[in-house]
DNA sequence: GATGAATGAGGATTCATTCAT
DNA sequence: TATGAATGAATCCTCATTCAT
């Protein structure tokens, strides 16, 4: 059977880069971990491959540097991201109401951060606070696209640059909820979850262009 | 003579406690600037010592470690604030348009914020990011504390649980407007600082309670 | 059939012993490359693999370490150069006149030596400057030898002891007239060249005993 | 007494870089070992800190790198040559034989480089063999110019470029005679500094022009 | 007080070499 | 054979902190 040698063919090279593909994931998994305990600045190539019991060579084989390894992490986790949660920051109906497409996108990235404490870590990146490099940092970069698409198909008459500047915007503003909502457990902490929305809604809400069973949104906004 | 003896004895101090205070100041300064540009966990007690132009044994007899300088420089600026802008975050008169009072303390808090860009850099703090360590965070601590101060004074009907929760919402999305407006200059900071405002007033507006003049906040919030 | 078996048996290794030839000419050539940009110091024996589009493993399957690889590609250079140059170094009638021989081994030593840069990398070799490690260092053994037979045809009447001095004098002049030729180029090494001629021949001139047909250091040379 | 005062307020500054001059003198003299047993490319900077008994954050307290401390050991050695041997490659009254030059240079600069070894393991310096770096390599530079000024006091009717030329042979010449110098005992040295000698002197006769009470080249020289 | 020398563990990264597949 | 993963000591260099002067 051809098959048989085909397969072989197949895996054959790829059999090798099993062992490598188990280690990367080994790797990027002991990042995670250090990362979330140490911050990225803080955290040690060593102190990762130490994790991941590995020799600190055994890293550089896969990683040329650490921020390589915080790249990959990043692109992992959007990818997890987009399959775990599909829709999440995806674009939306624009007939969905507000309070839905908000609460439903919170919710789920709520759910992934939770369940993914990483990415809170490196959504913060290795820069200096305060220079924001949106450029080196693929992740930042990845989210603001998404929050753009999503926002674009709930506010499609807003111009270009007020779009962008909303989009920042919150996505600072889910930020700054996640921090909060991850500082806090239970109760609080879905109470923080609902500040969020609320913030987010009320900030949008007069964004929306008159829309069929809508009246509010009557207060021209200049920036 | 007594005279001598007392005045040597009081003035020794005070001349040594004057030269402190200027190595003081000149290493919070240096400290300040080094901070902004490397932020808090890449800057090098020695680069900060370079900076104020004195040896690292100096500075050591000044602070005992890293964290007090960016503890002592968090102090200083509080006061700094408190002294220069007298009201930012001030509480106020409870029948103040929101609008106003929100508008006030931003362009306050901006505008310190742009004179000291440290604030920011000291606001993340020498800690893990998503591990808020509210209580080595005397900066954050202080902050928090003038917002219920401000907030308590605009919703006097706000249970303690609620204010509590809803400063420090208020603090995070501060930041993460402070963080945007950092970035940007000229007309889009503007454009970024009256969003901030937006955010903050459509966010709070529903929970200010019935006032003469006010009828939205209808709506009942349970979180 | 015994044919089968004894040709399996023959060819079997030809065939890996030419791959493997291939294999190791193609481990050669990176090698020459990467010594030549890097030195051989520098020059990682992973470099040289990857140059060479191998595996590391690969190397190490024909090569026992890095000297060895240096040693065996001074080998093939040497025998390169002679199947090249032929005569290059190599003993000559003694009635020849010296500028001739000189300028002929000359010639041929930097041509080969411009086709081949990595010999001059070579000769450096991997060994502390100063502590001349002759034993180690086939190739500058070789050179020697060689040296030594062309200046044996040339000063017959010279003590062995003498001949080994100014052979080892003459490779060194040699070296370091390379050194300056390799360092330029067109008009400028063309006149480096003949630098390095008038040394060598000057240098050996009062050392050939009377000969027939030589009014000795007659030719007024312009350089 | 003003004297006292003065001596302290001039010495005191002096007075904490006494240690720190030791120090320096503790670690070049290391480097130079260093350099001397495995060379300058596969020195390292711990090793040096090791062999002069402190830690590698002192060595860095007093060398911002490597090539530093080259640089550093080059620099010194030049003034101590020039110290010491004053007018070792230093131009001379026209009149003097050229094998009085020669061999006044040529003796005085080997007995400088036995005395220091590491001399020679820096001329050879950081570089990749086959690209002469002069530009960065003090020493060379400061030698060349020697050379040169040597050279022109001998040559005065010779050309710029020539004599560049000229300079860099000679400088060569000198080196590689110094490494087979330097590879001998005993008479052998000796011989090999004759030789070396014997090479200048034949090399630069036919370049110095007819001078008064010169009939060049009738000496029969027996080395 | 002030200085600057001293520390030494730890940072990221490399490399010759070996080993399992 | 060939691969590429694995090693771990070694590389240069930094840094918070201490100590002798």
């Amino acid at each position: 059977m051809p098959d048989t040698a085909e397969n072989q063919a197949k895996e054959q090279p790829r059999r090798r880069q099993a062992r490598g593909e188990r280690r990367i994931a080994q790797l990027l998994e002991a990042a995670a971990s250090v990362f979330c305990t140490t911050g990225y600045t803080a955290a040690s190539t060593n102190a990762i491959a130490r994790e991941a019991g590995v020799s600190p060579g055994t890293l550089y084989q896969f990683f040329p540097n650490k921020e390589a390894i915080a790249i990959e992490l990043g692109d992992r986790l959007m990818h997890q991201m987009r399959d775990a949660y599909g829709e999440a920051l995806a674009p939306v109906d624009p007939a969905t109401p507000l309070e839905e497409a908000v609460g439903s996108a919170v919710d789920r990235f709520i759910a992934f951060n939770c369940e993914h404490p990483v990415f809170f870590a490196l959504m913060h990146g290795p820069d200096v606070p305060g220079r924001i490099a949106e450029e080196h940092d693929a992740l930042h970069t990845t989210l603001l696209a998404r929050v753009e698409g999503l926002l674009s198909s709930l506010l499609p008459d807003t111009s270009p640059a007020d779009l962008a500047r909303t989009s920042r915007m919150c996505l600072g503003l889910y930020k700054a909820g996640l921090e909060l909502t991850l500082g806090h457990e239970g109760a609080e902490r879905e109470a923080y979850v609902q500040e969020l929305k609320n913030v987010l809604v009320r900030y949008l809400e007069p964004l929306v262009g008159e829309r069929p069973g809508r009246e509010e949104a009557s207060s021209p906004r200049t920036p």
